[in-house]
Parts: C-alpha cells; sequence; structure tokens
RNA sequence: GCCGGCAUAGCUCAGCGGUAGAGCAACUGAUUCGUAAUCAGUAGGUCCACAGUUCGAUUCUGUGUGCCGGCACCA
C-alpha cells in the first residue's frame, strides 16, 4: 500500500505496487504524457520502475535540465544503434552524454568519417521516429557476459567483468537493439527527439589509455528542440570568432610558423599587449614582496639529473651540444631548479623566509605535436614563475595571500569567475603520510582564508605534493590551467637547500611553486578570446587612432596625436584619402577602442569628436580634456588604487 | 605520439588529368566626403615538399611536413 508523496507534499494511495507511468495518469493525462522519467526518492529511474514502498516521487518533463541529459544519453544509443544497422561488425564499447551533447566509441577497423554522418543521422532519425520502447532487463553477471561474448561484442564483455561484483547488471533493449546500460532511460526512442546533429569524428583509446586499442568516437550534439539546437550552432560560430587564433591573424598580434614549431613570432602589436600585460604583473609581484631574478636558459644535464628530470621528462627536454665540449645542455624545461641555486648561495636564515624569487622565465618543452593549440599549448613559452620558499607554518598563509593576488589579478584582466581544482596524494608518491596530511590541511586552510572553494581533483597531486590548479576557460569551452600552487618539500631535498631555524640547526625549506597566468601565451591567447579582441583601454595594443574627414585636418590631427602620444596613449592617424565612414568601418573592424575624429569644425575649435568601439554615438571634446579623460581611462587598474590597498605586511 | 580531416594569391575560399579564378586586402589614378565599405584601373601564384602513375599531375597514388578536431600527454 505504498503513499507517494509529490513535490507539492500532497500524498496519494494506491492499492499495490505501482509504476511511476500508473502514477502519472493517475495524477493526469497531460503529466502521463509529459512524463519522460520519474525521481523515486531522489533518485532518476524509468517511468516503468514499478514502486512497492511508500516513497516521494518528481515526474521528469522535457523542460528539465535532467530530461536534457538523458535526451542525450538516448542519443547515443539511437546513434549506436543507427551505427550497427549500417555497418555490420562494428562493435559498440561506451557513449555517456556530455556537456552539450553525447559520443560514442565504436571499436572498427575503418574510422568513421564525417561524410558517414548524414547516412547514419538519416537512420537515428528512422529509428526515432519507430519510437521503440526502452525496456529494462536485469541478468546475470554471467550471463550478461555470455551474451554478449555470444554477439562478438568483446568490449562489453570486458566492461561488465569489471564491474564489481556486488553491481547489478542491466541492459536496455529499444526494439530488437540491446545495450549495457545503467540506465534510467526515456520512455521511448522517440523522445529523444530530432534536435541533434552529428559533429564530428575521433580517435579516442579504449579505457583512455594509450597503451589501448584507437576507438572511433562520433561526437554528437542533442537539444529539446529545434530551437536550442540552432542557437547551441549559432553559440559555436560565435565562438570561432572569437578564436584566439583568428583574432591574432586578423590583429596582427602574432603568428608560428613551420621553422618555428610551438614557437611564437610576436608582432609588435601583440608584443604591446604583452608588454602591458607583463609591465602590470611585474608591478603586482613588486608590491606582493617578490622579488624578480632571471636565470639561464642552458643549463648542464647534471643540475636535471640531481632535481630527477632528466630521469623523468629527458624525452621531452631540448638538449643542446657544442662541438668542442662533451657535455649535455638541456633548455631549462622549468625555473625551479635554478631558483635554488639562488637561494642556496651563502647562508640563508629562518629570518629571510618567506622567500620569494620570481622569473618571467622563458622555458622550452618538447610538448607531443598532438597537443600543440595556436599559442594556448607551445614548445617555448614563459612563465609568470615564482618559487616562495618557507617553512611549514608558512604554507597556508603564503597560499592565502597567493589566491587573493591571483584573485585580484584575474578581477582586473577581466575574469571575476574562475575554477580552483584541488589535486591531493596521488598513489605513487614520496614523502610520509603525515607530511601529506600537513601539506594538503594547510592549502584547505588557506582556502578558507581565502574564501574561496575547490573541487576535489582526487589522486592527481604531483608525486611530491598537493596542488591547486586555478582554471580558466577560453571561447569554446574548453578549459585551460593557468594558475597553480604546488607544495614541494622534494626538490629542496634533492638540491639541498637548507637555512638555519631560529634553534640554530639547519632545516629544509618548503617550497612552494606557482603561477598566476602559468604562461604568458596561455594566459594571452585566453585573454583574446575574453576579449574577442575587444580589449579594454589600458590593454589595447592600439588604443586610439585619430582620422580625419578632410585633408585640410591633417595638420591637427598630428596635434591630436602628439597630445595622445604625450600623454602616454599608443595612437595611429589615418589621414587616408576615404570617407569617414569607410575609417569608421575600418578601425572597428580592427577593434581600436577609441576613434577621435577631426574635420574643419574641430580644427576651427581645438576639439575632438570621440567614438568608442561598438557604439554610434559621439562626443565632442576640447582636445585637452579628450586627452585627461583617455588618459584617466587607460590607466591600468592597479594604478588607480588611490592606497596601496591589495599591498600585504 | 595515436585516429580522422585539411593544405590553391597577404586573407577567406572556388576550381580542374591539358601548368589557375572570385571577393576582400595591396598598389596607381580620380574623388575632399561628417561616423561601419566612393569609383576605376594595375599587380599579385614553385596550387605545402618529395617520389610514383601518366604523353602530360595543382588535380590520381604513396611518403614527409605543417595545421585543424579529438584522444593520450602537460614536471
Amino acid at each position: 500500500m505504498p503513499a507517494i508523496t509529490l513535490p507539492d507534499a500532497s500524498v496519494r494511495l494506491f492499492d499495490g505496487p505501482v509504476t511511476g507511468t500508473a502514477v502519472a495518469e493517475a495524477i493526469g493525462p497531460g503529466l502521463a504524457r509529459a512524463a519522460l522519467v520519474m525521481k523515486l526518492d531522489g533518485k532518476l529511474v524509468d517511468m516503468s520502475t514499478v514502486i512497492e514502498h511508500d516513497a516521494s516521487v518528481a515526474f521528469v518533463t522535457r523542460r528539465d535540465d535532467d530530461a536534457l541529459e538523458m535526451i542525450r544519453h538516448d542519443a547515443a544509443h539511437v546513434l549506436a544503434e543507427a551505427v550497427q544497422d549500417l555497418f555490420p561488425g562494428t562493435q559498440v564499447t561506451i557513449g555517456p552524454s556530455i556537456e552539450n551533447g553525447f559520443y560514442y566509441d565504436f571499436a572498427r577497423n575503418d574510422p568513421f568519417t564525417p561524410e558517414d554522418f548524414s547516412a547514419i543521422e538519416a537512420k537515428m532519425r528512422e529509428i526515432i521516429t519507430r519510437g521503440a520502447k526502452f525496456v529494462r532487463q536485469e541478468m546475470s553477471r554471467e550471463d550478461a557476459i555470455a551474451f554478449f561474448q555470444a554477439k562478438g561484442e568483446k568490449y562489453k564483455a570486458q566492461l561488465i567483468e569489471d564491474l564489481p561484483r556486488d553491481q547489478t547488471i542491466s541492459l536496455y533493449s529499444q526494439g530488437e537493439w540491446v545495450d549495457l546500460c545503467r540506465g534510467p532511460h526515456l520512455r521511448s526512442t522517440a523522445d529523444v527527439g530530432m534536435a541533434f546533429k552529428l559533429m564530428k569524428v575521433a580517435g579516442a583509446y579504449w579505457r583512455g589509455d594509450h597503451r589501448n586499442a584507437m576507438l572511433s568516437r562520433i561526437y554528437g550534439t542533442a537539444w529539446r528542440d529545434q530551437k536550442e539546437l540552432d542557437a547551441y550552432l549559432h553559440q559555436l560560430e560565435e565562438a570561432e570568432r572569437r578564436d584566439h587564433r583568428r583574432i591574432g591573424k586578423d590583429m596582427g598580434l602574432f603568428h608560428i610558423q613551420e621553422e618555428a614549431v610551438g614557437s611564437v613570432f610576436w608582432h609588435p602589436k601583440g608584443w604591446k599587449l604583452y608588454r602591458t600585460v607583463e609591465a602590470y604583473l611585474r608591478r603586482r609581484l613588486d608590491a606582493n614582496g617578490y622579488q624578480e631574478v632571471r636565470t639561464p636558459q642552458l643549463v648542464d644535464r647534471s643540475l636535471w639529473e640531481k632535481s630527477g628530470h632528466w630521469d623523468n621528462y629527458r624525452q621531452h627536454m631540448f638538449i643542446a651540444q657544442v662541438e668542442e665540449e662533451d657535455k649535455f645542455l638541456a633548455l631549462k624545461p622549468m625555473n625551479c631548479p635554478c631558483h635554488i641555486q639562488i637561494f642556496r648561495q651563502g647562508m640563508r636564515s629562518y629570518r629571510e623566509l618567506p622567500l620569494r624569487l620570481a622569473e618571467m622565465g622563458c622555458c622550452h618543452r618538447y610538448e607531443p605535436s598532438g597537443a600543440l593549440h595556436g599559442i594556448m599549448r607551445v614548445r617555448q613559452f614563459t612563465q609568470d614563475d615564482a618559487h616562495i620558499f618557507c617553512t611549514d607554518e608558512q604554507i597556508a598563509s603564503e597560499t592565502a595571500r597567493f589566491i587573493s593576488l591571483l584573485s585580484q589579478v584575474y578581477s582586473d584582466m577581466g575574469f571575476p569567475t574562475f575554477r580552483i581544482k584541488f589535486s591531493d596524494r596521488p598513489q605513487a608518491r614520496i614523502g610520509s603520510d603525515a607530511d601529506w596530511d600537513k601539506a594538503e590541511a594547510a592549502l584547505r586552510e588557506a582556502c578558507q582564508i581565502a574564501g574561496v572553494t575547490f573541487e576535489l581533483n582526487p589522486g592527481e597531486g604531483a608525486f611530491y605534493g598537493p596542488k591547486l590548479e586555478f582554471v580558466l576557460r577560453d571561447a569554446i569551452g574548453r578549459d585551460w590551467q593557468c594558475g597553480t600552487l604546488q607544495v614541494d618539500p622534494n626538490l629542496p631535498e634533492r638540491l639541498d637547500a637548507e637555512y638555519v631555524g631560529e634553534d640554530g640547526a639547519r632545516h629544509r625549506p618548503i617550497m612552494l611553486h606557482r603561477a598566476i597566468f602559468g604562461s604568458f601565451e596561455r594566459f594571452l591567447g585566453i585573454l583574446i578570446e575574453q576579449y574577442a579582441g575587444r580589449f579594454p583601454l589600458w590593454l589595447a595594443p592600439v588604443q586610439a587612432v585619430v582620422a580625419t574627414i578632410v585633408s585640410d585636418a591633417d595638420a591637427y590631427a598630428e596635434d591630436v596625436a602628439a597630445a595622445f602620444r604625450r600623454a602616454g596613449l599608443e595612437v595611429r592617424t589615418d589621414l587616408s584619402n576615404q570617407k569617414i565612414n569607410a575609417k569608421v568601418r575600418e578601425h572597428s573592424l580592427a577593434h581600436v577602442p577609441v576613434l577621435a575624429v577631426v574635420g574643419r569644425n574641430e580644427a576651427a575649435n581645438r576639439t575632438v569628436a570621440l567614438r568608442r568601439l561598438g557604439s554610434p554615438a559621439q562626443e565632442i571634446l576640447p582636445l585637452a580634456e579628450a586627452v585627461a579623460r583617455l588618459k584617466a581611462e587607460a590607466t591600468p587598474p592597479d594604478l588607480r588604487e588611490s592606497t596601496g590597498a591589495t599591498e600585504f605586511a
């Protein structure tokens, strides 16, 4: 006699066990039509699930987010059926829903190509139109393995074998086609709807392990209705326009060419942007108790052997040799060992701690060819690196202080929000559990002091210590780790860094590796996408263009430009023989934030007509006032603060 | 590195087994014009590289390189 509590707190009684479908029907035919799946005591289950006991039930309709995820999951099943129907002999593996869509990994000798999509999509529509009900069936482990073995589905059989012993094995059929699946599912394939599209093919390793076979993955997107699908596709097109590679080319910021794969040629405008960002960061670091250093680019292999990098990362290092000498030098892949060399010069006292050594360190790493991506992942990059040498007790306060600095910098750069991942102890690690406890607790405490929350990234820490990763998202929704903070008791040990404590004895410092941007290249790539090239005035590589309407105003335009320049603005003149409409268009497309238009009127009155990027409005100001206003507006955020509010003691 | 796709003018792209075209940009000339494209003309190419098939390859095949999308990797 189940009593069913509905979301509005009303209770309905049933004579005996009842399915979700029957409950929905009892409530009303409208709900029965709309209910795709139900939440039984908070857990999503099929509508056909039989409710035996008192429970709370909520029905999920197409409007709910849960439904969207199910639509995608079911779309993956439909895709798999379509593929197996069209390409006999293809084995299925896994096919989950993901952000914005779904994918399915297939095992097949000939990988799929985008040319296969139209046939597959047509078959999917057929399956959806047919609308076969999803039917759940549970099987014993042995039966399920035998079932899939008999079908030649080796991957599925292996999946079941690797499931925990006590796990219920469930299969879902949609008409003739059956898949191993935990469920739940919509009522039938018809509920998937037609708002889906296959997007791309990709190789993917079985179980994400590069030693395994490569499968052929098909990605799709699926939505509640056509309108949502269209909106998503439109959004993708928009995102493409924000791509830093596109904008970098259009705005003439940088390029990369075959002779220097993975290394950036910064053009004047791009380098101006770089320098603006670098100067800003340097001021922030100076104000936060960092001391900047500079260390060698080429360092003898012996140091890398001592640090342990030679053994672990040798194949990712660029090695240099000269004929006269029988030695190997490595282009530094990181700055840490060099900073320790500076720490080791002379005798250090606990009084000097925490010692914060910063370097805009140019590093080289031989990244796998497939990892390279525009300027986001390159082989030569400059880290905004720093190492804080401190005591155990200082880890938490130094970390909190760092998070505060990083938050300020991200906010100034136009990223009010970012994600933090906390990577704790991995399986393979060094150091005692007590040390790990201490380091992890310090990071947690620091997050609490800084008032930030994090997602746990279990087991993903470095082998020597836990870390925080600060993640920003690019235009296409890809996440990139930018900032980082790692607790490292290991390298100081290996490279023999020590200080004299209050007790007069020698101690090992803890080393905090930390970066805010991670690499300038990556951060600038994300920055370009964040603003889609339309930078705020203080960051814009060309801040203003003075454009003339008639050539009579040429001399005055030069005066205006000179005045802007004196105020520290990066300005160009456009005296070309073109209509003002064309000039407006040209400089708008070039994302110049301020257009100062001068014609006969302005020349006669010593005024300028300012036009801001993206707005048709114009403001006519006396030259001196325009200069003062733009100068104030172009002031970097850290120089606007009236006092050193963010400085620490 | 692995799977798939792509590589033609500065850019975006057509095209074809008989050695190439458009738009924009560039350059020249005319136009002096009030807020997102003034008009006309000119010039611009080892069709990524190498090998093979062919009477003939930018086009077909193979290899290499680079790029793009994923996967793996990211000290």
